[in-house]
DNA sequence: AATTAAAATATTGTCAACAATATTCGATGA
DNA sequence: TCATCGAATATTGTTGACAATATTTTAATT
């Protein structure tokens, strides 16, 4: 056994597989805007591959809820309307409620340690910028993160790392929300805590104040952003 | 504008989605059981169609989580360990609490009257048959259905309608739970009373409950099942 | 006899052509 | 000029063949 000495795990992804992350990347990137077409034809031309990975893709891509396909006319890259948005953080706040509650039982101390050296590594930049930017919000994501796999939940984890998470940053790219950082900092360490002290209702609790008053703040810059 | 008088509305079904329902459906009721393999050129003959469609199929039901895919190897349908039992009813929980809450302010008074209209068909049929069998279960998922269809959040429709819920009833299908007719009826009664109410801060907590306690009864029939 | 290696087989992944449907463009009429 | 109808075009849905990979069978060696 072991019979190979290939470091190269021959992971040879299927054309399928590869050309997903792609176009997942431009949908979020904006290179696919929202709302545009997705032509079987003119992406198979520009990838150079043949239409049946490409549509095995744009399958997947439906599934995520990335884009609404109709029959015998086509796929669209989802528009997010301000109602679509709302409704997505609601799942949000339900699910990471949940997998904040199911973490606190099933974090090791080792995923608490890390956890704590990623918040202080935070505490530490807001303080260095004096509170500007947080790491483009990717520090955030983290903390979310770690605590979603935390959760142990394989549906779960898939349901949002691998689905609504990519809508949400959809949302994200176009508009430059503020995200205040001190705030959002104290509501970790908090969150934290309870993760700390094994007390999940209390994680879920303070998660989904978390994540609602996020989406409130969404709500808001886009009531600006519209009366400008 | 309104061109045609065609009642047949032109729903030419594609093959795919038509191999789509085929499959949920034989999956559903055991005849594809869990863990078997699903072997594209034996499907192929068996429905007389080409690998294409079939494969947009499977790939629709990889997305529903009724089957699992691996490169190269082929597409399983699932096996529901009791932890991936417990994970889905985590979910569900934390879903149909959420659909709950938003129902408690999005429903209109018709709706409500007609929900109270099935709940008291509940309570005579209950009452009739002497808390034996509750509708085959069936009514209590109509419960359920209306108050997610009544939440007005169509990715949480989506979510728990077109794919959790075949998950449970892949289960439902070998198991059959008791599901104590009483009990469920008055929590029913319980969140409607909620609901007519607008207090979807209520109506949310009495659904978890309500799940959990089912999610509970579930695991405790299985511990049942392996000790005899 | 058991284990490994190699060939044969079967299955999945991909491609290119064809069929069915939708969209676009232009012609015709009022 | 505008609306409506129809032909032309383009796109999606489907098929069958081929390539790449996995599985099974067979053969050979210890």
């Amino acid at each position: 056994m072991m019979p190979m000495t290939s470091i190269e795990p021959t992971i040879r992804l299927t054309q399928a597989s590869e050309v997903t992350e792609v176009l997942v990347q431009d949908i979020i990137s904006g290179q696919l805007p929202e709302g545009s077409r997705i032509s079987e034809p003119e992406l198979s031309r520009r990838y150079g591959i043949g239409r049946g990975p490409l549509r095995e893709a744009i399958l997947r891509l439906e599934g995520m809820g990335l884009v609404v396909r109709a029959p015998h006319v086509g796929a669209r890259v989802v528009t997010l309307t301000r109602q679509e948005l709302s409704e997505i953080f609601a799942i949000r706040e339900a699910l990471e409620g949940i997998a904040a509650r199911e973490a606190a039982r099933n974090m090791t101390n080792e995923d608490l340690i890390d956890l704590g050296q990623l918040i202080e590594s935070h505490a530490r930049y807001v303080d260095e910028h004096n509170g500007e930017a947080y790491m483009d919000q990717e520090g955030d994501y983290d903390f979310h993160y770690r605590i979603i796999k935390a959760s142990g939940n394989k549906r779960l984890i898939r349901a949002l790392c691998d689905e609504l998470y990519h809508l949400v940053r959809i949302y994200r790219r176009s508009s430059n929300s503020a995200a205040r950082p001190e705030q959002a900092l104290t509501e970790h360490q908090m969150i934290y805590k309870a993760l700390k002290d094994r007390d999940g209702e209390l994680a879920e609790i303070l998660m989904r104040r978390h994540i609602a008053r996020a989406c409130r703040e969404i709500e808001a810059a886009i009531e600006q952003q519209q009366n400008e």
